[in-house]
DNA sequence: AAAGAGTTTGACCAAGTGGTCAAAGTCACG
DNA sequence: CGTGACTTTGACCACTTGGTCAAACTCTTT
């Protein structure tokens, strides 16, 4: 195990390596179905030489899921209160399908966990997040008060913006299966904006 | 195992209750993540005992999944050409919410089988899924060009819907969490009313 | 070049897991 | 009641899996 000094140059390639390979295969078969060994394999290591740096499974994916929990949330957090509410929220959700696009294992990785009932993140979510939620909700409350957006539940409104979002990340199997060889991120796009600002335009 | 002549009462009753144990299992845990001796304890059988009715763990599950998947997609096929176009679509959409309220963990179980890639069902979602969908998509389209409806992609519309009800099914330790007391079926059927009469009325 | 810190590995272990099997127990029915 | 079909179980097996460990190897630093 490496002492708790400045890390060396291995440390921090391995490292690297073994959070990107842990990504790879946990996002695509949750803990439970990820084996040391596959993400030992991944990232170019054998499986003792990995839990010389992760001494658990566990503790690889609690790293995994702190470290992209924060980005996860920049999106939200981008927020301004200040700016329009209707681009304010259509850039929250042009922001959110991107990142479904560029990111759809990170999004898979937290989909994971949640439908399997969050295990791991259960307090992040009901503390950070909630807290965060909950400042934005004021925020697109305080819009509608001043008739800037058009009354709808704002936290059902941040349900929405995720569920549709992330969906393309989450069940792209799916929906690649539905559309046949149409890009789902050929349509996706309109249709959101469309579909929020219909929804929000006061 | 049992013949295939009329099954006895005792195959009756233990393969429903395998069944229900193993709806129970696999959907918080997906299918890597059960155990037979889980499922079997669920069931009150011994894992042997269950043995006996499915031999394999992987025949349970796929049992469940097919078993499910036509019940699953049984609001989507009452959608009637003849109705009222925005009405029918939000009779849909009413139905699928209250599916997610009624049957969470049936949409968690497919949650976590298209999640992990639909190693089991992936002919399906190309074969039967597709099919539906497109002849759904088509009747849409007409409504559409009709003038009934508002234009909009029906496929993404039909995505939007699947994501949006079963959100509150798949996400829902996320969804409480951050709604902390309020329960979410509290706003949610008028929440996703609104946000669909608005993007397809004409 | 030598020493000590840091890194890597093969061999190994205990627990858990899916699945088997023969023997014992129970049920339906003539 | 008896018989044959159906059901249940304890013991067991092969394999996977998370994790350990001592020994070997490789850096970095002086």
């Amino acid at each position: 195990m490496p002492h708790d000094r400045a890390p060396t140059r291995i440390q921090v390639k391995n490292r690297a390596a073994i959070l990107e390979a842990a990504l790879e295969i946990f996002s695509t078969h949750g803990f439970r179905g990820s084996t040391v060994d596959q993400i030992a394999q991944a990232a170019g290591l054998s499986k003792p030489n990995l839990l010389y740096y992760f001494s658990t499974k566990e503790a690889i994916y609690t790293a995994l899921l702190e470290q992209l929990l924060d980005t996860w949330l920049d999106p939200l957090r981008a927020l301004a209160p200040d700016g329009d509410p209707l681009e304010e929220i259509l850039a929250y959700v042009r922001r959110k399908l991107q990142m479904s696009r560029a990111y759809p294992r990170e999004s898979r990785l937290f989909a994971n966990e949640i439908v399997q009932g969050a295990p791991q993140i259960h307090d992040a979510l009901s503390g950070e997040l909630k807290t965060l939620v909950d400042a934005k909700s004021d925020v697109i409350s305080s819009w509608i008060d001043d008739g800037r957006l058009a009354p709808v539940h704002p936290q059902h409104l941040i349900f929405s913006i995720w569920s549709l979002t992330q969906h393309y990340a989450d069940f792209d199997v799916q929906v690649r299966a539905v559309l046949g060889d149409e890009d789902p991120f050929d349509g996706a796009p309109e249709f959101v904006e469309t579909l929020f600002r219909r929804l929000l335009m006061p």
